[in-house]
DNA sequence: CTTGACCTTCCCATCGTGGGAAGCCCTAGA
DNA sequence: TCTAGGGCTTCCCACGATGGGAAGGTCAAG
């Protein structure tokens, strides 16, 4: 089958799958004379997969990994739960720094009155307020991330 | 004072500072002949209102309007209130979706040996489920969510 | 006057995804 | 058989916020 119809079997996007080739997470497909990239079940199965893995929130990476132990016999399962919990240790790590967010937004919008004067504590708080200047998602201590920022969610469904 | 002074009193990078200028969220600061960045003490109130505003989650361009609002003597709270209401409500959508995200990573988590076998109920649900296709973050109904990326968090500190 | 710390602009990388252009390929219908 | 339109190819650009680094100008202390 064409990348088209891989793609829609796949639940991911021809753009992703040619991505995904790209950076080597699939390995090359075949191609037909003219070019065209060829799939076949067995690769179908393999995007569900990442498909899969992606909206657990994995990123390219690890799933790099997880597909390599899934294909490979000789894998453990030790090995295999190692990288899942790392996983979620960062998703947990997200969910304290966004739940801290939350709680001091919380706090701001209960404290504004909404009418149509121009007295807003909201502002007020975020002019002086130089915070705690440690962290406004608790003490993360170390936390060394490496490349995070705000804006953020899941991959489209 | 110069640019270096100016971020270090205001909690952000110079690299940040002029990047806000050219994106227009600050204006251009003033220079001197030999081309050197100009600030004032005003400029870093602005640049901690801002840095807070990020710790907060706030979006660059939310930022923009908060700023604004800020040095509006015409503005009404209500404003302000909708504006993080509406962050807030976003910082909670993305709370959900990482809390369902990481019920389901505990749930294969906890399925799991992590012994020396290859048997790994991990690999064969990432396998098999072609998995709730609707959303694992549950009933978002609509969510056009512009652009949103797994990997997340806060800026760092 | 030299040195080193600071400043300037410009480009590139991240991460995962989408948009779109320019151009080739393939097939169904006239 | 020709043609239209949809699918495919590659290539570049964008997002958001930030950092890294190069190449070069500037400034103040020694």
């Amino acid at each position: 089958m064409n990348i088209g119809e891989a793609a829609a079997l796949g639940g991911v996007s021809a753009k992703m799958i040619r991505h995904y080739e790209t950076i080597g997470l699939l390995t090359p497909a075949k191609r037909t004379t003219s070019g065209y990239r060829v799939y076949s079940d067995k690769d179908v199965h393999i995007l569900r997969f990442i498909k899969h893995g992606r909206t657990l929130g994995f990123p390219i990476e690890l799933i790099k990994d997880l597909v390599g132990l899934w294909q490979n016999q000789r894998r453990t399962s030790k090995r295999v739960k190692e990288l899942a919990q790392n996983h979620l240790r960062d998703v947990e790590e997200r969910l304290r720094e966004l739940q801290a967010i939350k709680q001091a937004l919380q706090d701001l919008v209960n404290h504004c009155h909404g009418d149509d004067r121009p007295d807003c504590p909201i502002l007020e708080r975020l002019a002086t307020n130089p915070d705690n200047e440690s962290d406004a998602a608790g003490k993360t201590g170390d936390s060394k991330r490496r490349h995070a920022t705000i804006r953020s969610g899941r991959p489209r469904k």
